[in-house]
DNA sequence: GGTTGACTTCGAGTGCGCTCGAAGAGAGAG
DNA sequence: CTCTCTCTTCGAGCGCACTCGAAGTCAACC
């Protein structure tokens, strides 16, 4: 079988058990379903789902965003327009992130470059 | 005079006056000279380390680790050695950071794709 | 049939980084 | 002199995203 319990959902997709149930808890997932014991059967499609998650909440998506994203999902084909402009906003958003951590990143490596030179000048 | 009050310097780093008081109090910033009155005067000097800090915070850098990077600069040039160690590590850090927001990014753009041909295709 | 171990729900707790309200002091303007 | 404004300290509170403990259930294995 491809279907997972909670736990090794949770280790592909790099989350916890607890995680899990909050993010379904929460709305971001579609209830999942369950076996005869009330256990949930992750399938591969909800595993896939959650990959996807995880990545726009590495991106610093908020969670009420995805919560949003999920409701459209869940009302079908004709919220694709919705959710490309959600996809293309947090796009521009993570991009000027990356810019900004990227000047960021120049003033670190300047001082750096400032902390070897004193370094340098301190020798014997 | 170039020496700010706490709102002027608030204003001028991008944080709240909250934060700046904050800031001191946990010892992120050395204890800021006061006036006759009891007033903070935040000197040029001053300034140039808030930002260097709010650079800090806004690449990811903990609290913690910035309060123990001021306790090094606080000790002096003995301690550059540890200054240009601990910038470096973060220097690797907010590098693999961009990585892997660029990773993230393709796949959002991908997601952006997706969406544009499904309302192509849903054309009449 | 008993033990083990992963599962269930629920509500409460944690860590981080601020954020704020209250109560009061002092400076400058009218 | 009074009004207004910004400042002071202190401790409490908040929002976010988990994280956990307790108490109980069930299936699988010996």
């Amino acid at each position: 079988m491809d279907v997972l319990t909670v736990g090794e959902a949770a280790a592909q997709v790099g989350l916890t058990t607890y995680t899990l149930r909050w993010y379904e808890q929460e709305g971001l997932v579609a209830p999942v379903a369950r076996d005869t014991a009330g256990r949930r059967r992750y399938t591969p499609d909800d595993v896939d789902w959650l990959v996807l998650l995880t990545k726009l909440r590495r991106t610093g998506m908020p969670v009420r965003d995805m919560r949003r994203y999920a409701e459209l999902a869940r009302q079908g084909s004709c919220t694709v327009d919705a959710r490309r402009k959600l996809f293309e906003e947090h796009r521009d958003r993570v991009q000027a992130r990356i810019a900004e951590l990227e000047r960021d990143l120049d003033v670190i490596n300047y001082k750096v470059d400032m902390y070897r030179q004193m370094e340098k000048h301190a020798l014997p």
